[in-house]
DNA sequence: TAGTCCAATATTTTCGAAAATTTCACAAAC
DNA sequence: GTTTGTGAAATTTTCGAAAATATTGGACTA
């Protein structure tokens, strides 16, 4: 792997966990000693992480961390919902054994990790099993460029929901296995209405949920 | 304006007028000559256009236009449809004056500019407009992830309709200027329904278009 | 002939310094 | 007191060379 990768997924990471918090300016010279490395890898991560609004940049001013508002939590969250209840029908319909396996395993797998005891780097296995689980749900869906704008509003909605995560206080009661459950079920069994409407439905309590966390964090 | 981005401008539309074909190797020491700057400034263009999926890379290996097809261009017009069909509606719900201004104006621009005798740099500037007419009509739809999706996924069809344009032979007769005037009106007039068919029939009767072009390109 | 190793070459990646530009502090003018 | 200008410092951007890695071609072996 190369350094620019390594830095892509460090810079990247330290946004989404909150670390780097939103609009602070990224000077070279800091992250140069910060993750021990040279201008040319930052550079390009940094460059990367643009295209992908995780960071905004002004010519011959450097970059910062792209601002957040639980306005624009709230309309990434909205725009996965619609995206991803698009593609969940097309999957539903195309998805063959193998989508449905890639489910089944997936869930199992998500669970699986959320019965640890969650602590220091499980939390990033739980995270990757979760967003396995929601990719493998809509994989089928035949359509790669609605799996990349999943992805990229996968990312821009993990900046809300792990910090959410690791700050939460009290707040709204969630069965989130349930949930999975109930929406891996009706996907399995082909019943497209109530699966987007679970899809749907999981999506807005998040969204709630996290608006609750974000308020409840600026408050103290 | 910084060499990267001026790299960045160069090398895109350089694709996407497909005067680098696609799964071109693209190596640095060839970039170097051909826009005359150095290494830094034409990888920062590189990494960016990866983000936008306009070139793929492997590390060590380097960076290669990303591949075409027509299967991928009617996934990103299809795409592309029900993103903007959704955008259109919020836009239609919650547009104002200044929106229904923009549309008006746009539209007039686009007009004007298709009138003239394309040649040159005047393609550019008949694609700025065409770009700017179809975000003016969903402006308004409060969204701005559904804007940055749209903007990515505008991108990536003009990798093909660009093409298609400037090598057109024979094939199906088409009145755009009409088609953009009916889809205006009926966005103005705030019919949903129709403006929503109207859209969709646009985007489809272009695949189709572009897919027939494709076709005798590959045929000649 | 086909396969494998090795050296030579080509290419990407990274670094450190130079160039270009912005930011900041402070003085001067109104 | 506020604005305007100016130079030093800080910062970004770019370059050219060095380091790391991949690729090529040819000799050698089975």
């Amino acid at each position: 792997m190369t350094l620019a990768n390594k830095a892509y997924d460090a810079i990247r990471m330290d946004i989404i966990r909150g670390d780097l918090a939103a609009e602070t300016p990224l000077r070279l010279a800091e992250l140069k000693t910060k993750y021990g490395m040279g201008f040319s890898p930052l550079r390009e991560a940094l460059n990367r992480l643009q295209s992908e609004h995780f960071v905004q940049s002004v010519d011959l001013k450097g970059f910062r961390v792209a601002p957040s508002s639980i306005e624009q939590m709230q309309d990434a969250m909205e725009t996965r919902r619609e995206i991803e209840t698009l593609a969940l029908a097309a999957a539903i319909k195309h998805g063959d054994d193998l989508w449905e396996g890639a489910i089944v395993a997936a869930l199992h797998g998500l669970n699986l990790q959320a019965a640890r005891p969650a602590q220091g780097e499980d939390l990033w296995e739980l995270e990757r099993r979760h967003f396995q689980f929601h990719r493998a749900l809509i994989s089928a869906c035949q359509s790669p460029w609605k799996l990349r704008v999943f992805e990229q509003l996968y990312g821009a909605t993990e900046r809300y929901r792990i910090p959410a995560l690791l700050n939460r206080t009290q707040g709204p009661e969630r069965d989130i296995s349930t949930e999975h459950g109930a929406l891996a079920e009706a996907a399995l069994a082909r019943d497209t209405q109530l699966a987007c409407d679970r899809l749907s439905t999981h999506y807005q309590t998040t969204a709630h949920w996290i608006a609750v966390q974000m308020r409840n964090a600026a408050a103290a």
